[in-house]
DNA sequence: CCTAAATTGAGACTAAATATCACTACCTAA
DNA sequence: TTAGGTAGTGATATTTAGTCTCAATTTAGG
């Protein structure tokens, strides 16, 4: 016999936060809710609408996506060649260890690359309010298959 | 009386350098170095295109603009709306301290970024390969002219 | 001057995303 | 429970940014 409260799935986190933030519960939403919190990987607006059932129209998933993110929900990334995704956040502002073999992706924890910007940032004479980074490499696994890749 | 040999203007170093490399002095390059040189900020491709003779074709600035970021004329600047625009690199590796109330753009130097990645992602076993980093506020002068802006 | 190869520009094309707008479905106040 | 104002939706057109193709032109070098 199934619990009834049971950890909140991703989908329903989604669309809590949404009602949180006076967005209405609609079945386009319910829908996208349950794919993107399904995604193993990060991944693209038109990977997701790829996987949508084709009556969700375009400007919906964007409209979605842009919300999410304001929302903190969901996290862009930008990949090397310069291709946007998008990834589940899992906190505040954090930073991606973005693995260009298998796509994986760990949230970068542990990381005083704030103060060291806002310290440089002070013998510029400039006033920091916000950065973007992005950190490219393999990951454990993948280092490992491929030792000294080419 | 003017001197032969003055300190080589931008468009000049431009120029050079494609030489250098095997490239072809071409009318519509010279044109294009001589635009590049004379920016103040960092520009976008359309920007710049605007700026130039109709005659010269969209894929003649496409082309030149890539061939000048390979060879380490230009490098490109993300903006915090995600706008690609582009600038005169003065070294290698770096990063940049971008104003968002003027469009200025500062080099950022003296900063142990690298070091505090590489450090960070051997933690997480991850093997680091590139990153990338934009550094977003206000310079000096404009910190001071609006001091507590809302 | 001649020629092979590099370069160019017009324009077709692609991809990603936004704007418009009539229509629909939510949700709440009655 | 329903009515109706509003948020939300989807089809479609449009924009933006850039790439591709290819015939014609220009360049560098002999």
């Amino acid at each position: 016999m199934p619990l009834k409260k049971r950890t909140p799935s991703a989908a329903d986190q989604i669309l809590e936060t949404l009602e949180e933030r006076g967005y209405r519960s609609t079945a386009p939403r319910r829908t996208l809710a349950a794919i993107i919190g399904s995604q193993q990987r990060h991944f693209t607006a038109e990977a997701l609408r790829r996987q949508l059932p084709p009556a969700i129209g375009r400007a919906t998933v964007y409209r979605t996506l842009k919300i999410l993110v304001e929302s903190g929900v969901l996290c862009r990334v930008m990949l090397e060649d310069g291709d946007l995704h998008y990834q589940l956040s899992h906190s505040g502002h954090h930073h991606h260890l973005l693995c260009v073999h298998c796509g994986a992706s760990q949230d970068l924890t542990g990381c005083d690359i704030e103060d060291v910007l806002t310290a440089t940032s002070a013998r510029h004479g400039f006033e920091l309010s916000g950065h973007w980074l992005e950190v490219y490499g393999r990951c454990r696994q993948c280092a490992q298959q491929t030792p000294a890749a080419a």
